[in-house]
RNA sequence: CGGGGUAUAGCGCAGUCUGGUUAGCGCACCUGGUUUGGGACCAGGGGGUCGCAGGUUCGAAUCCUGCUACCCCGACCA
């Protein structure tokens, strides 16, 4: 199926496209910007998303559902929010359509024209802002801790499977608190959760900071970022967190009597990760023979394939393969036996490496013979014979190790990627000839950061956390700086 | 949204310049047989309103006009 496959070295663009398609992820929809994500792809975005609901849930959220539209003139009430977005918005007009006069197609009905028009949610801050108004009267309400697993658009000029898709599905966290400080807090926390879910579960290590004023999200004070880097050098912002001080709150009159007997404005969060998550995991990892999965997100954690060439052998390797599985899946294991006569060894083999199943089992004659199995894996591609006993203990321990490898190489990586410049001409080099992340010196002013995009295309992907405070002078201005911060050219 | 390119079977392509039998090829698919420890082989077979809509013409995949989608490069973004 995936033949003439191009390699990351011919064209890294070209074989992410491809990678996502043939993988069977997802493929382009009839609808300009759209996807359709196929059953193997939503299965990786399941995985996802019940991972990070119950860290959701267990640091004290709640699911909500809000509506896909929003009034337009929700849309006005924040300033800088509405600048933000407002290029960028699918907007409902009509709600009925109508036979055309020759009656061989359908229009709008101009005659059902909606008074006030509706944006389809590019997210959803405006909406439920509006709505909190309502349910916070007292410090006695705060704070409130809600969450959603929605869909929003944004109609993106330039879109790709993934990484920028015109619909999205995503989770976006708003919360609301009687405190500035519980209000960072929060937002800290929840950068918290996806670094842990990056790093823990995706297999990605992540730099977690802040952004600079110029890349916070639109009505936020403070942007918190965790940033990924991708094989071809490139940066991809996995997920943010905002702090939003009472922007929203003043925007939609949402007050409440503190302790005090004050009427005070509630402070804000708000956070997201979205289907780009699939992206990075594909841009991380895979390799030129298709997809690489860390175990913990892989649908199928272990392929196991069967060598026979009659019906007899089969059934021999059944009876082996069974309690094998059967001991596998009570470990939390999930596993495909692949018992179709319908294709030969050797393409399974090539099927379940191309998707990225993490270990294949293969069982022939000649290992019921010798009680033994073999064993490969996805991340390295080494094969192994085992002795079958105490088989679901190696592999489990197998599959450990692999996400500790794929860790461990995406850190690596990441290290040798990472540069330190001191002068411009430095910085221009390492851009233009090496890529990954530059840790270099900012005046901490929006003139050269614009500057430096302007000449290099790199922005600054984070500003980090507990950064080590350090003198130096400006690598575009000259200017001081008490800091060094990240960094890269970005997706 | 600006510049460039592409669109012919599920996928990859030829044919288009120079309009003319039944639109070809490889892979995939179906049937039969031999095979099965890294993408099998032989034989036979099915599948196309040539991206969409108009136009020119006796006749259009081919010429003209408009539209749409995708890819690459810019500006915008998770």
């Amino acid at each position: 199926m995936a033949k003439d496959f191009p390699t990351r070295a011919e064209n890294y663009s070209q074989w992410y496209n491809d990678l996502v398609i043939k993988a069977d992820l997802a493929e382009n929809s009839a609808v300009r910007g759209c996807m359709v994500i196929k059953p193997y792809g939503f299965a990786i975005w399941e995985k996802i998303q019940s991972i990070l609901d119950k860290k959701f849930k267990e640091t004290g959220h709640s699911n909500v559902y809000f509506p896909i539209f929003i009034p337009k003139s929700f849309f006005s009430k924040e300033a800088s929010h509405v600048e933000g977005f407002a290029k960028e918005c699918a907007v409902v007009t009509h709600y009925r359509l109508k036979k055309s006069p020759d009656g061989k197609s359908i229009v709008v009905d101009e005659d059902a024209k909606l008074e006030e028009e509706l944006i389809i949610r590019p997210t959803s801050e405006t909406i439920i802002w509006d709505t909190y108004r309502n349910w916070i009267k007292s410090y006695r309400d705060l704070p409130i801790l809600y969450n959603q697993w929605a869909n929003v658009v944004r109609w993106e000029m330039r879109t790709r499977l993934f990484l920028r898709t015109a619909e999205f599905l995503w989770q976006e966290g708003h919360t609301a608190h009687a405190t500035k400080e519980e209000a960072i807090q929060e937002a800290e926390t929840m950068l918290g959760v996806y670094s842990d879910f990056a790093e823990n579960w995706m297999a990605i290590p992540v730099l977690r900071g802040v952004k600079s004023p110029g890349e916070r999200f639109a009505g936020a004070l403070e942007t918190y970022a965790i940033e990924a880097l991708m094989q071809d050098g490139k940066a991809l912002q996995a997920g943010t967190s905002h702090f939003l001080g009472q922007n929203f709150a003043k925007a939609f009159d949402v007050k409440f009597l503190n302790r005090e007997n004050q009427l005070d404005y509630v402070w804000a969060t708000s956070w997201g990760v979205s289907t780009r998550l699939m992206g990075a995991l594909v841009m991380a990892h895979s390799d030129d023979n298709g997809l690489v999965l860390p175990p913990k997100l892989a649908p199928i954690q272990v392929a196991i394939v069967p060598v026979f060439k009659n019906p007899e052998q089969l059934n021999a390797i059944s009876k082996v393969v069974t309690p094998i599985k059967k001991a596998l899946e009570s470990r939390g294991v999930s596993v495909k036996y692949d018992d179709r006569d319908t294709h030969k060894p050797g393409w399974k083999f090539s099927e379940y490496e191309f998707k990225g199943v993490p270990l294949r089992i293969t069982i022939g004659p000649r290992d019921i013979e010798n009680n033994t199995v073999e064993i490969a894996r996805r991340d390295t591609l080494e094969k192994e014979i085992l002795q079958i006993t105490d088989i679901e203990e190696k592999v489990v321990h197998l599959l450990d190790q692999i996400q500790k490898n794929m860790f461990d190489r995406a850190l690596s990586f990441r290290e040798q990627n990472t540069f330190t410049v001191n002068t411009w001409d430095e910085f221009v080099d390492t851009i233009e000839n090496k890529g990954g992340f530059i840790s270099a010196h900012w005046d901490g002013t929006a003139e050269t950061e614009e500057k430096i995009k302007e000449a290099t295309k790199a922005t600054i992907r984070v500003i980090p956390l507990n950064n080590v405070k350090e003198n130096g002078r400006c690598v575009y201005s000259g200017k001081p700086s008490e800091q060094r911060v990240i960094f890269a050219r970005a997706y």
